[in-house]
DNA sequence: GACCTGCTGCGGGTTG
C-alpha cells in the first residue's frame, strides 16, 4: 500500500466518523491506484461503497499533492452507475458528506428520470465530477448530439450492485454503454478506465467482473472481505405442526406470532412473496394489533411512486415501526436504520434470502437477524435448506445474458439518434463486451440492414428507415427529428404491462391495478390498495376512480406478476433435507417438528431417500393421479409434466389435466394411467428431449407471447407517448403481427430466432430440465400406489383447484377435495 | 368463516 497523503487523508476522516477502515478497502484503494479493474464483495455494512467511492479521491488528492483545491476545470471523473433511483438519491448525500469533510471540491450530480430538464442543462454546460446515474440514462446521454467530451476527464466508472443487473437485459445496457465511452475515451486520449463493481455475494463473481470488463490486457482483482457477516435464522415454528396448514401460501395463521417480534424490535421489514399477500398482511396485522395503526406502512411495485418515496424517507428517520414489503425493498436501504427483518414464505433461493437478511444489522461486528414464517408445513424445510446453503455458502450464480438482438438494435439506434456511429468501429467494440463476444460479422450486417431498412420484410414502410448514412462524415445517423425523439423515450429494457392508475376522487394517487382486475369491478365494489380499503367508483381516462371505503370486508387485488421459481440449489438442498428427516435423531428443530408428518408420508407409500425419486399413483373419486416431486421450481415442472403426459398419450390414448408447485407436479386423468417399472424410467428419459418438447408444448405459441417484448425493445412497437400508452391488447396485437410476418415471409430473422431461444433458455429452461432428467434416470424411481392423498402430494392437488379457470368443474373439485382432506385426517 | 399467489426495475433534448 502507498502510504500517500490523500490515502492518509481518508483514513483519518473514516476514524473520525468511528469507521474502521477495514483491509480490504486499503486493498482496494492499492489496486485501484495501481491502475486495476475490480469487483468488491462484501456483505451490506462492510464499507463497499465508500472503499469504492474514495479510491478515486485518493488518486486525486494524490495527482494533486497536498492540495484539495482544483486545478484549472476539472469534468466528469467517476460515474457511478445504479439499478435504482432511490438509492442515487441515498448514494449522493452520503457522497457529499465525505467530499465535504475531505475537503475535496468535486459536486456530485444525480441524473435519471426524476431530475428536471434544467437540471439536466446545467449539467451539460458543467458536468458534476460524480454522476450517479441509471442504465437508461446512460443510454440517454450516448443519444444526445455533441456528447463527445463528456467523458474527457473520466478515471472511473462503477456499476453498483452489480449483481442485480447480471443476467438482465439492463445488464447488457451496461455492457454497451461501457464498451462506447472506453471507446472514446481510448479513441481521444489513450489512456484506459478503471472500472469496477459492487456486487452482492453470488456463485460466479469471476464471471461477473469478466462481463464487466471484459478486456484481456487490463488488470483485474476481486476484493472481499475478510470477515464473514453473521447471520442468524430463526424460525417461527408453531406449538404443534397441526398448526401449520398443509397447503397454502399466506401464512397468517402464525401472526400472533409476529407481533412481539415486531413490538421488541426498533423498525422491522417484513418480505412477502407477492403484492396482494403483502396487502393482506398488512389489513391482517392491523385487525390483531391495531395499536400498530400510523406506524406500519406497506411498500410495493403497485403503490404509488411518492408514496414510496415517502416510505423509504420515513425508514430514514426512524418513525416507521414496521414495513410490509415484496423485493421492492430488497435493495437501496442500506442507509437506512432496520434492526430485524422477516421473511414470510419460501425466498425461493439462498442468495435472496441472505441479501434480506442482510438488510438488518448493518455492521460487520453486529448479527443480522432473519426470521423466517412458513405458510405451509413443508416450507419448515426450506429454512432448514437455507441454513445449511449458509453454512457451507452454496449460493446462486447468475448467468449472464448472452446475444440479445433487441437490446443491440437499440444500442445501434441510440448512437445514431446521439453523434452518429461508424459501424467498423462499433462491430469492434461490440464484439469484444462479454454479451456478444460470439456476434458474427452478418449478424452485425442483417441488423444495420435492419435499422437502415427494415430488414427484408418491412423494406416497403419508411418508418422503418430510421438510420441513414451521412456522405460528409461517414457516420450512421437518425435525422429525422420524431424517430429521435421516439427512440430516446423508448430507450430501456423493461416493458411494463398495461396498469391503470388508481385515483381518489378528491385528486391525490394511491397506486396501480391491472386492466383485468377493474374489468370485473362493479361501481360500489371494495378493494384494499396501499393499505387503504377503497371504494370503486368508475374508470375515466385510463384512470380508476375511487373513494376511501369505510366497510371492513374487501377484497385484495391479484397483480399478475412475474413467477419466481424454486432455484435448483435450493431444490437440491431441499432434497436432502426430506431424505434426512426420518433417519436418527436431529438438532435441527425443523426436521424435529416435521417428523410426524414424514411419518404420516411413509405410512402411505413412502419418503425418497437421497438416491431416490418418488412417483405417487394415487386413485380418488376424483379420477387417476400421478405425483412427482423433482423440486426443480415451477417453470421446470409445467415442461416436465406436459413431456410426461405427452410421452404416456404415446403409449395409449389419454388425455391429462396439468397442476404444478415448486416442489413437484400432478397429471390427472379419469382413465387409469399405464405406469410400471419399465415405462416410468422410459418416460423420464433425457432421450430426444427437444423433439418431444417440441411436440408436448405449443412453442411458437409460447415464442410468440415473448416476442412482445423484444418488439418493443426493438423499436419495433412503439409503445405511445407518455401518459397516453397504448393499451395491453394493442401492443400485444402489433407484436403478433410482426411475428406472424416475420414467421412466413422472414424466417432467418433474427428478433424471431431471440425469441424462440428466450423461451427455450428462460421460460421452458430446458438446460435445468435436462439436468433434472439426468439426476432422474441416474436415481432409483420408486413406484408407490395409494388410495388417497400424502402430505407432499396434498399441497399441489390444492394449486391445482386454482390453476383450473371453470367455474362447475371447479366447484365440484372443491368438494371432491374436502372429502380427501377428511379421508386424509382419519 | 376459511380460504386465498405469483417480484423488481426505467423513461426527450434540440434548436431557435
Amino acid at each position: 500500500m502507498k502510504k500517500t497523503v490523500g490515502y492518509q487523508k481518508v483514513v483519518k476522516w473514516l476514524k473520525t466518523r468511528k469507521r474502521k477502515p477495514f483491509p480490504f478497502q486499503e486493498e482496494t484503494w492499492a489496486s485501484y491506484l495501481e491502475g486495476y479493474s475490480g469487483l468488491v464483495n462484501a456483505p451490506t455494512g462492510f464499507g463497499k461503497t465508500y472503499s469504492v467511492f474514495l479510491a478515486p479521491i485518493i488518486a486525486y488528492l494524490n495527482e494533486e499533492g497536498n492540495g484539495s483545491k482544483r486545478k484549472g476545470k476539472l469534468g466528469l471523473r467517476v460515474i457511478w452507475i445504479t439499478p435504482l433511483r432511490s438509492l442515487a438519491k441515498d448514494l449522493a448525500r452520503a457522497m457529499e458528506e465525505a467530499l465535504f469533510q475531505l475537503d475535496v471540491d468535486w459536486r456530485v450530480g444525480v441524473r435519471n428520470g426524476d431530475i428536471s430538464v434544467s437540471e439536466k442543462q446545467k449539467q451539460k454546460r458543467a458536468m458534476p465530477q460524480v454522476l450517479l446515474i441509471t442504465p437508461e440514462s446512460l443510454h440517454l446521454l450516448l443519444a444526445q448530439k455533441n456528447n463527445d467530451n463528456i467523458f474527457d476527464d473520466l478515471t472511473c466508472i462503477v456499476a453498483d450492485e452489480w449483481h442485480e443487473l447480471l443476467g438482465t437485459k439492463r445488464g447488457v445496457m451496461v455492457e454497451l454503454a461501457l464498451s462506447r465511452i472506453k471507446g472514446m475515451v481510448s479513441f481521444r486520449e489513450n489512456r484506459t478506465l478503471r472500472i469496477w463493481g459492487i456486487s452482492a455475494t453470488i456463485g460466479n463473481l469471476e464471471e461477473a467482473l469478466a462481463v464487466l470488463q471484459p478486456d484481456h490486457q487490463v488488470l483485474k482483482i476481486i476484493v472481499k472481505a475478510a470477515t464473514e457477516k453473521k447471520i442468524q435464522i430463526q424460525s417461527i415454528i408453531p406449538d404443534t405442526i397441526e398448526m401449520l396448514p398443509w397447503a397454502g401460501h399466506l401464512g397468517i395463521k402464525l401472526a400472533d406470532k409476529l407481533v412481539p417480534v415486531i413490538k421488541k424490535s426498533k423498525t422491522t421489514l417484513v418480505f412477502t412473496n407477492t403484492r396482494s399477500q403483502a396487502e393482506i398482511w398488512f389489513q391482517h396485522l392491523l385487525k390483531i394489533h391495531p395499536d400498530f395503526a400510523g406506524q406500519m406502512a406497506i411498500h410495493h411495485g403497485s403503490i404509488d411512486y411518492e408514496l414510496r418515496n415517502w416510505i423509504e424517507e420515513a425508514l430514514h428517520t426512524g418513525v416507521l415501526k414496521v414495513v410490509i414489503c415484496t423485493s421492492s425493498l430488497d435493495l437501496g436501504v442500506d442507509f437506512k436504520p432496520v434492526d430485524t427483518v422477516v421473511q414470510v414464505g419460501s425466498p425461493k433461493g439462498v442468495a435472496r434470502f441472505l441479501q434480506r437478511a442482510g438488510r438488518s444489522g448493518h455492521s460487520p461486528f453486529e448479527t443480522s437477524k432473519i426470521y423466517f414464517m412458513p405458510t405451509h408445513a413443508l416450507e419448515l424445510l426450506e429454512v432448514a435448506a437455507i441454513k445449511t446453503a449458509a453454512k457451507t455458502q452454496q449460493i446462486e450464480s447468475r448467468e449472464p445474458f448472452i446475444l440479445p438482438f433487441d437490446v443491440l438494435l437499440q444500442y445501434l439506434v441510440t448512437l445514431a439518434v446521439g453523434n452518429g456511429f461508424d459501424n467498423k468501429i462499433i462491430f469492434e467494440e461490440v464484439k469484444n463486451t462479454y454479451a456478444f463476444s460470439e456476434l458474427l460479422a452478418e449478424e452485425f450486417d442483417w441488423c444495420m440492414q435492419f435499422i437502415t431498412q427494415g430488414g427484408s420484410s418491412l423494406q416497403a414502410y419508411p418508418e422503418f428507415h430510421k438510420v441513414l448514412f451521412d456522405e460528409t462524415d461517414g457516420l450512421w445517423k437518425v435525422t429525422n427529428r420524431q424517430i429521435a425523439m421516439r427512440h430516446r423515450l423508448h430507450i430501456g429494457t423493461i416493458v411494463s404491462d398495461a396498469m391503470l392508475k388508481v385515483k381518489f376522487m378528491t385528486g391525490g394517487y394511491v397506486g396501480m391495478v391491472e386492466e383485468y382486475f377493474v374489468s370485473k369491478l362493479k361501481p360500489g365494489d371494495r378493494f384494499n390498495l396501499a393499505g387503504r380499503s377503497l371504494e370503486f367508483v368508475m374508470v375515466r381516462d385510463m384512470l380508476v376512480l375511487v373513494k376511501r371505503s369505510q366497510h371492513k370486508k374487501t377484497i385484495t387485488p391479484s397483480w399478475l406478476g412475474g413467477r419466481l421459481p424454486l432455484s435448483s440449489n435450493l431444490g437440491a438442498i431441499l432434497r436432502q433435507k426430506y431424505s434426512q428427516v426420518l433417519i436418527g435423531e436431529h438438532e435441527e428443530e425443523e426436521l424435529k417438528v416435521m417428523k410426524p408428518l414424514f411419518e404420516l408420508q411413509e405410512s402411505i407409500t413412502h419418503v425418497p431417500r437421497a438416491d431416490e425419486f418418488l412417483v405417487e399413483l394415487i386413485h380418488t373419486k376424483e379420477g387417476y393421479h400421478l405425483f412427482a416431486y423433482p423440486f426443480e421450481g415451477r417453470l421446470v415442472h409445467e415442461v416436465m409434466a406436459a413431456l410426461i403426459a405427452y410421452r404416456i398419450s404415446r403409449l395409449i390414448p389419454i388425455t391429462f389435466s396439468i397442476a404444478m408447485n415448486d416442489y413437484g407436479f400432478e397429471l390427472l386423468s379419469d382413465q387409469e394411467i399405464p405406469m410400471d417399472d419399465a415405462i416410468v424410467y422410459d418416460v423420464f428419459s433425457p432421450d430426444n428431449l427437444s423433439a418431444d418438447i417440441s411436440a408436448s408444448i405449443n412453442a411458437t405459441e409460447m415464442a410468440k407471447r415473448k416476442f412482445r417484448d423484444i418488439a418493443c425493445i426493438s423499436g419495433l412497437v412503439f409503445q405511445g407517448y407518455p401518459g397516453k400508452y397504448l393499451k395491453n391488447k394493442q401492443i400485444q396485437s402489433s407484436s403478433a403481427l410482426f411475428f406472424d410476418v416475420f414467421e412466413s415471409y422472414d424466417p432467418k430473422n433474427l428478433l424471431l430466432r431471440q425469441a424462440y431461444d428466450e423461451n427455450f433458455h428462460y421460460q421452458l429452461e430446458e438446460p435445468r430440465l435436462l439436468h433434472a432428467l439426468n439426476r432422474i434416470q441416474q436415481s432409483t424411481i420408486v413406484l408407490k400406489w395409494a388410495e388417497r392423498f400424502t402430505p407432499f402430494s396434498f399441497p399441489i392437488k390444492v394449486d391445482s383447484m386454482r390453476e383450473s379457470m371453470s367455474s362447475e368443474e371447479l366447484e365440484a373439485r372443491i368438494e371432491k377435495m374436502k372429502a380427501a382432506v377428511f379421508k386424509n385426517l382419519d
